[in-house]
RNA sequence: GCCGCCGUAGCUCAGGGGUAGAGCACACCCUUGGUAAGGGUGGGGUCGAGUGUUCAAUUCACUCCGGCGGCACCA
């Protein structure tokens, strides 16, 4: 290139800090070719002053370049974007008079979702593979347009492309109308794009066929989603693909089921039948978070399960939700199973009258709360109609919102870190649409909350519009053992219930002022909570919480009463032991314990009973150490305290 | 609730218009074996429920219920 700069030419800065010129109007792909033959290859698109771009795209101005490869983040997302495209290209291909819509990038691939009067069949989606295939080895050349509006819109109109030109209808009067070509298929896209179909490669898979509905609104039509993943690598689909089988090997309702924790039928859909084994985990669960609630100053009460309609009329909850209630009747009284603990807590403060020296007061329950969830909702232990929160209701004034909030961001990511859950994300939710009391209120509510948020030095995200209807709140997620995020904490601000149930407090003044109440949990529901651990363990608890800690299992039945000593020893020491006297080998004693999850396995045979030993084999372990009675009992003992 | 798929023994699954099979589990017998399956015998099913077609339905059709995957919803 000549070093002359004039009015024809640009300078390009690569991202080394070198500059080339260039004659006016040169694509970014020219510019990758004259780097050299191999980025050439390699481009998939360029990023022009930080901007995402076809290597079509002239440069006109003077611009620092970068050409993206498939090593960069960004690819991934063409790459998946493309897929999408190429399937809906394969689908016009198979079924002409298909209707496209949409087909974003989404987290670890993408989905396409079609207008079409009969759904797909497994076989169809084989068949949509098999053809994506067909068109990247055919590596049709990708082209950009700019189209005009009202020629856009005629355009799909003409070919029934109604979704299309729906979309384009839409569009903001500002945006730049552009379409992509690769071969016959002609599609309205923001772009970039890679420069030929080619460049797709094949890691990619078509994993399932969905009904979704037609902009998100479920009164609109369904259309027919097909869900797609790609990746840069084979390695990487691999990767995934093995992922995907992990999380199925996870899956709370097969280990609820292997380990007899729990189960749900027909006669009770939504609602759990807790085993011994997991009513233990349950209970263990329950008495330590009691201990951790106690240590924070919290009181507990016990609130009815039914009340009268109109004390929900008066929480503003018959209104909003009268629909997901399950609702009795007698003596001409509506009565609903309450969904939710707050307004009984209300009712609790309200009685006798409460002064600024009882407050803070943390009124914390374990009630069982019923929500009629939509059928298509329900999800094991995930999301059920029956389920008990570890909630309370925190009554304060205004000013003592500030450090509340510090000490609950505390005590909850101390308990998180205690049930092995240490990267958690904070979401500062503000108001939603749908919402009660004024904006004043809530212009005070969501400063008090975001203030008292900074002096937590938390980091957190913002979540706008998702508060609840009262109030602004924080989400807590936590990120399990394979990456899955899972909402469980929250903390609700609220200055509207007290207000619609009149629960108020004299002041120091003497004069009656409204407490604010602040909503919180911390696992959510104790059934989901569950549901998490047992998929964040896989089923193989911390020792505090297994909900058999050890099993004591004999070689021959000539030990059975060593073996028996060593099961009541644990037992006294406080352990959860169950012994296994079975007429059975020691080898399929230890595989069937193993598969059970069972953190210690205590051999005995004649040769421990004589010394007074056991021998001890941890779960995951191979090898075994042989330990005095009592020695194997403190180590034990150990190894199961709770938390402090 | 919406779209699709599925429902056979406790579990995982095979089968298919003429009232059913495997492995594991379970029970009994033999075996008393030192750290991931010792051997034998046996019991167990209104094939999710209902209606229809048929000489005959677990099999085909329809309706309902439930499960699964999404969508929508989630105080």
């Amino acid at each position: 290139m000549s070093e002359a700069v004039n009015q024809n030419n640009v300078a390009i800065t690569l991202p080394d800090g070198t500059v080339r010129h260039f004659v006016t109007g040169v694509t970014a792909g020219e510019v990758a070719a004259d780097i050299g033959p191999g980025l050439a290859k390699a481009a998939l698109a360029a990023r022009i002053d930080d901007k995402l771009v076809d290597l079509s795209t002239r440069i006109e101005f003077n611009a620092a370049v970068s050409i993206v490869t498939v090593k960069d983040d960004e690819a991934l997302e063409l790459l998946r974007h493309d897929a999408a495209h190429v399937l809906a290209e394969a689908a016009k291909e198979l079924w002409p008079d298909i209707q496209v819509t949409i087909g974003p990038v989404i987290e670890n691939g993408f989905y396409y979702d079609f207008g079409r009067a009969d759904p797909f069949t497994p076989n169809d989606l084989v068949n949509m593979e098999q053809r994506m295939r067909e068109i990247v080895s055919r590596d049709e050349e990708i082209t950009r347009e700019v189209w005009n509006r009202e020629y856009a819109i005629e355009f799909f109109t003409s070919i029934g492309e109604q979704y299309k030109a729906e979309i384009v209808r839409d569009l903001p009067e500002s945006e730049v109308i552009t379409i992509y070509k690769q071969g016959e298929f002609v599609d309205l896209c923001r772009g970039p794009h890679l420069p030929s179909t080619g460049k797709l490669g094949s890691n990619f898979k078509l994993m399932k066929i969905a009904g979704a509905y037609w902009r998100g609104e479920s009164r609109n039509e369904m259309l027919q989603r097909v869900y797609g993943t790609a990746w840069a690598t084979e390695k990487e689909l691999k990767q995934y693909l093995h992922r995907l089988d992990e999380a199925e090997r996870r899956d709370h309702r097969r280990l609820g089921r292997e380990m007899d924790l729990f189960h749900i039928q027909e006669e009770a859909t939504g609602s759990v039948f807790w085993h011994v084994k997991g009513w233990t985990l349950y209970r263990v669960i329950e008495s330590y978070m009691r201990r951790r609630l106690e240590g924070a100053s919290y009181v507990e009460v016990r609130t009815p399960q039914l009340f009268d309609r109109v004390l929900w009329e008066k929480s503003g909850h018959w209104e909003k939700f009268c629909e997901h209630m399950f609702t009795s009747e007698s003596e001409e009284r509506v009565l609903a199973l309450k969904p939710m603990n707050c307004p009984g807590h209300v009712q609790i403060f309200r009685q006798g009258l409460k002064s600024y020296r009882d407050l803070p007061l943390r009124m914390a329950e374990f009630g069982c709360c019923h929500r009629n969830e939509p059928s298509g909702a329900l999800h094991g232990l995930m999301r059920v109609r029956a389920f008990v929160q570890d909630d309370a209701h925190i009554f304060c004034t205004e000013d003592q919102v500030n450090q509340e909030t510090a000490e609950f961001c505390e005590l909850l990511m101390s308990i998180y870190r205690d049930f092995g859950f240490t990267d958690v994300i904070v979401k500062f939710c503000d108001r939603p649409e749908m919402r009660a009391g004024d904006d004043v209120v809530w212009d005070r509510a969501e400063r008090s909350l975001k203030d008292a948020l900074d002096q937590t030095g938390l980091d957190y995200v913002a979540n706008p519009g998702e508060g609840a209807f009262y109030g602004p709140k924080l989400d807590f997620v936590l990120r399990d053992a394979i990456g899955r995020d899972w909402q469980c904490g929250t903390w609700q601000v609220d200055f509207v219930l007290p207000e619609r149930l009149d629960a108020s407090y004299v002041g120091a003044d003497g004069v009656k002022r409204r407490p604010v109440m602040l909503h919180r949990a911390i696992l959510g529901s104790f059934e989901r909570f569950i549901g998490i651990l047992i998929e964040h363990y896989a089923g193989r608890f911390p020792v505090w919480l297994a909900p058999i800690q050890a099993v004591v299992a004999t070689i021959t039945n000539e030990s059975d009463s060593y073996a028996l000593r060593v099961n009541e020893a644990l037992q006294e020491a406080g352990l959860r032991s169950e012994i296994d006297l079975r007429n059975e080998t020691i080898n399929y004693k230890v595989r069937e314990h193993t598969y059970a999850k069972i953190p210690m396995i205590l051999v005995v045979g004649a040769r421990e009973a004589e010394q007074g030993t056991v021998s001890l084999r941890w779960l995951g372990g191979k090898k075994q150490e042989v330990l005095a009675l009592d020695q194997a009992v403190a180590n034990l003992s150990d190894a199961a305290a709770v938390p402090a």
